[in-house]
DNA sequence: AATGAATGAGAATTCATTCAT
DNA sequence: AATGAATGAATTCTCATTCAT
């Protein structure tokens, strides 16, 4: 039993060594010995607990998925149960220290990077973009019926939704000095202020949001 | 001249395989002899022609940002004078077909996915975006100023309009069947519509908006 | 005492374990872990048992020769006594069903096939030879005598009639769909019927020709 | 076509470096490096004109038996035509200095040792080994009718005659100081002599088995 | 005795770069 | 200019051996 956990422990020792190594050397030129060396461990054990690099790769974007769907569902518990205090619940998991951050988002990109031409990947990213597109219309539609709005597509303002969080990512990494979480929030909000002025309209501050929705 | 324009042309030629190559097989697998067989040349030239891979690979990223660059002057050019013209040219611009397609997507997604750990691709990228930033943050202010509006900020909005941009670009590498070019426009002009319910409010049709914006 | 005889029962499990491994997997394949798992034991005890993979594989081969000097021995002692019986059982022997079957006859060439750059097999295998080619140089001897034949080098046929058997356990291995045990003791009879008529001349079968020399 | 011709003499340098290698270092202990370094090139080199070491194994196997048929082919031709010229220019080649030496013999009994594992190994020597017993069994035929001998069966014959020489190559490995060129010779050539008395029966000189039955 | 995780030297293979032609 | 054979450093993966438990 404690064997099992200690093998299950190396492994997320070699994971997390590999996000650190990709955050720091980059999707193309993390090395095996890299990961070895940053867990504190031999080349060979690499090996031994994941079949083979691409193993290893897959196993860490899994951890990823896996991490920021737990965060997020832990956000979402802590948060009003309204539509308005949902998404902005949403607003604050996706601009999370924790994991807004330069190295997460580094490696997210890097994994998104390779995508393309790694089935693996493609199949992972693609599940977990549908199912938060999914919930997300989900909310969307909630908000649109609780407050009363007309003319709004669910499924095409969770789109664009979903995908500035995507893109103030990109700008995190590419322009870090102009891009700060703060800012980022500010701009979904700014742009549901737009769709949903009673719900988001007043102050950008996401408690206030979840407050007055509740 | 002539032979300074068969230069060129040979550098043209080599990066376009190169573009192709990195769709075809990816960032981390395109191999210089990839590039040579595409482009029906050897080995050795590509290395005449740039001295390194590196090199090649920065021309490239130089190639696609003019390219792009070129795109949207020549699309803002033929567009109605007016902000919200402007705004709704932008759109038209990053999808259309000729740039927003999946060859394209990918390539872009691919050097995103490097530029952390390659300064001069970083380079590249934020003095795109930053230049970006500052005319659409030009456009919104025209646009908040000729439409009358209050309340709201230019830089978020341009922030969070480009983000969601190339996060809608991101969509269309991971989720293809789901995102489409029109679903993407769509998904913008619905946020821009809460926002500016004159200029993007009625019909989401893009002549429409640049017309009753003229 | 029964703890020395449990370790030797472990060595011969292992050396069971390594013939078949070679069997199943080649020569430069087997690795202690296939020994290892194939005896039920762990990679660890291999190297408790044996100082060394080469160790085991000198044991091996050493077992190997035993294990053909009993069986050669004990079908000798169940002949008749008479040069032609010896001989004949000596054929008998060689192609019995337990030694001369595809899974011995593989692991047989694969250490030859290893022999020259190991001291230690090439010793054992040429005392082997060696045994062989003197016992079977008298019983060639005692032969000729009793038969009363001339011109016949008891050495020179001795060398000849071992090296076709070896040569018909190639044949075995290389075209087993060819080569029979059946085959291969009519072909080497066939030979020795030629010089030494009265002996194997008449009939074929083994009981026969001890018989007749009886 | 000048590169054409030095790119197979290169093939040939790798293969004959092979050889050497193998020899010198046995099979499963011959390195890429070393090849290289025999041939008096890189490592790189070999992958180069070499899919992989397997293929360049393969590809030495081939040469070997392609050497060894024409070989055989050369020394036949040379030979008078009558069935016992043949068959003993058959022994002659099978033990011309040439090829019945060390290097060859041990590399030769190198690859028997791996081609249980190796489905081309087994193929190439599977065919070559058929070849020689057909067109054995067939001078075999016609030295019985030229002899107008009985009860001897050509194609038990042929296969003890192959295998016989085999087995004394097999000595030779083994036994160097025992088993020379002229003894294996002599001993094929005494159990002919009891078969054949009258065309192997005198003198086992090559020239005059030929010439008595010229 | 026995286990099997951990080590690390060793090998095949890849590929950007060079350079003789 | 152009070629493509040749180089060799770099990297992944393998596996005999060790050793803490």
């Amino acid at each position: 039993m404690s064997r099992e956990l200690a093998k299950e422990a190396r492994r997320q020792q070699l994971i997390e060594a590999t996000i650190d190594g990709i955050a720091r050397k980059g999707f193309s030129d993390v090395k095996i010995a890299d990961v070895a060396e940053a867990a504190g461990l031999s080349v060979g054990i690499v090996n031994f607990y994941f079949k083979s690099k691409d193993a290893l790769l897959i196993a860490t974007l899994k951890h990823l998925v896996d991490d920021y769907e737990r965060h997020v569902k832990e956000t979402l518990a802590r948060a009003g149960k309204s539509a308005a205090a949902q998404i902005d619940a949403m607003i604050e998991a996706d601009f999370a220290r924790t994991h807004a951050n330069r190295k997460y988002v580094t490696v997210w990109y890097a994994f998104w990077g390779e995508t393309r031409w790694r089935p693996e990947f493609s199949k992972l990213c693609a599940d977990l973009s549908t199912s938060f597109q999914e919930s997300m219309t989900d909310a969307m539609r909630r908000l649109i019926e609780e407050g009363g709005y007309r003319d709004i597509d669910p499924a095409l303002i969770a789109r664009g939704f979903n995908a500035m969080i995507d893109g103030l990512w990109l700008d995190m990494l590419i322009n870090p000095k102009q891009t700060d979480r703060e800012t980022a929030k500010a701009s979904v909000r700014a742009f549901l202020a737009g769709l949903f002025p009673n719900e988001f309209g007043r102050r950008p501050a996401a408690n206030d949001a979840a407050g007055s929705a509740a």
